[in-house]
DNA sequence: TCCATTAGTTAACAGTGTTAGCAAAATTAA
DNA sequence: TTAATTTTGCTAACACTGTTAACTAATGGA
């Protein structure tokens, strides 16, 4: 009779408890909210508790990081479609990558807020690699289908990432409430920068 | 005998302490090191005398996003030789403010450093707004310059500024120590694709 | 039943922002 | 000069934060 099985499930259901609650705090009150005795009162369990399921507070906030991540990866992922062109493919990556964005606005959030800390820890992302891939071998279609071949891929996708990005702070910063069906027409205007500087690169 | 104004000048001298010393412990540690008792303890005075000069310790960060707006739209401004096309001037702007945000990244952090909270202080500063004017009227000459007159500006500035941002947020995060002299190449070639997406806009 | 392990607790340490209340010093008024 | 008043700066507290040591109660196996 799987006692310690069941014990190890109890285990694992406390640390669900902690991640949903967490969750809960941040999606309600923000990250500078979250504090481990908050999450101890919503878990009704006491402050150690946590610890033995996290190393830290900062390993909590990495979780959050990397589920990020790989929530993301998955979404742009499912943005491909082989059947169309690497050129509509990058710019249904682009809006989905925008979708994501608004749509879990806290997790992308802690996935790129600056600050120095979490720069280390995005570096050592795993599931961050994933993220990149997509975009990489997109941006590599796109390259190879206009016959721009002389292109410096990686300088590409650092641009578009960086583009996508950029555009997503600044729509932050001006937080009117975005609706993320609504893709901006900075991201159009800016994607279609990107492609047509791709197709008039001089080989 | 100016009694008085000895005094205020005194107070003033505190109030430059504060921000000196504070300026000095965000350099060394980072934002996250900076507090209320660091900072009385490097100007030698008790905690409330820094309330007497700023109301909270969010004051004195505002202070220093502040502060980082009107340096880079004097940046800014100087990179503009009205001898030169638009065209060229945009770059140099793009140039000069990835020297800004290099040669003060700590400065940089705080002037667009997530979190919600400084989206409010961030769209109620007028150095921001020089800062922007700086951008918008050259992008304004650059729209005349190529006869595009159908063009948004508004969204053509706007795009501008996020690819600017992006690339920098994303050359922060790949914590490599950069030399602020040598432009990134993906600065460079994400420029030089505004423009070229600029001129080849149909009218 | 006794022992050993584990689970979960309380309570503390060191740090944070912020403020109330008090003492000493400086200035003004008499 | 003395008395009253304002200013200046301090101590000490409050309510938080992350983190951990030390203890108790419960569980599982021999």
């Amino acid at each position: 009779m799987g006692v310690v099985e069941r014990k190890l499930r109890d285990l694992e259901k406390i640390k669900l408890q902690i991640i949903e609650q967490s969750w809960l705090i941040v999606e309600e009150e923000g990250w500078q909210a979250l504090s481990i005795r908050k999450i101890a009162d919503a878990i009704e369990y006491s402050v150690p508790v946590i610890y033995k399921h996290f190393e830290n507070k900062d390993a909590i906030i990495a979780y959050f990081t990397r589920q990020g991540f790989a929530m993301m990866a998955e979404q742009l992922a499912s943005a491909v479609d082989l059947n169309k062109s690497a050129d509509d493919n990058l710019y249904n990556i682009a809006t989905s990558y925008w979708k994501f964005a608004l749509e879990h606005k806290k997790c992308y959030e802690i996935m790129f807020g600056l600050g120095i800390p979490q720069c280390e820890v995005v570096n050592s992302i795993k599931e961050m690699k994933a993220t990149s891939t997509v975009m990489l071998t997109c941006i590599s279609k796109c390259i190879t289908e206009n016959n721009v071949d002389q292109i410096d891929l990686y300088l590409k996708f650092k641009t578009f990432w960086s583009i996508l990005h950029g555009i997503i702070t600044i729509e932050f910063l001006s937080n009117q409430k975005t609706n993320p069906e609504e893709v901006s027409p900075i991201l159009t205007d800016a994607i279609q920068g990107f492609i047509i500087s791709l197709k008039h690169h001089h080989n």
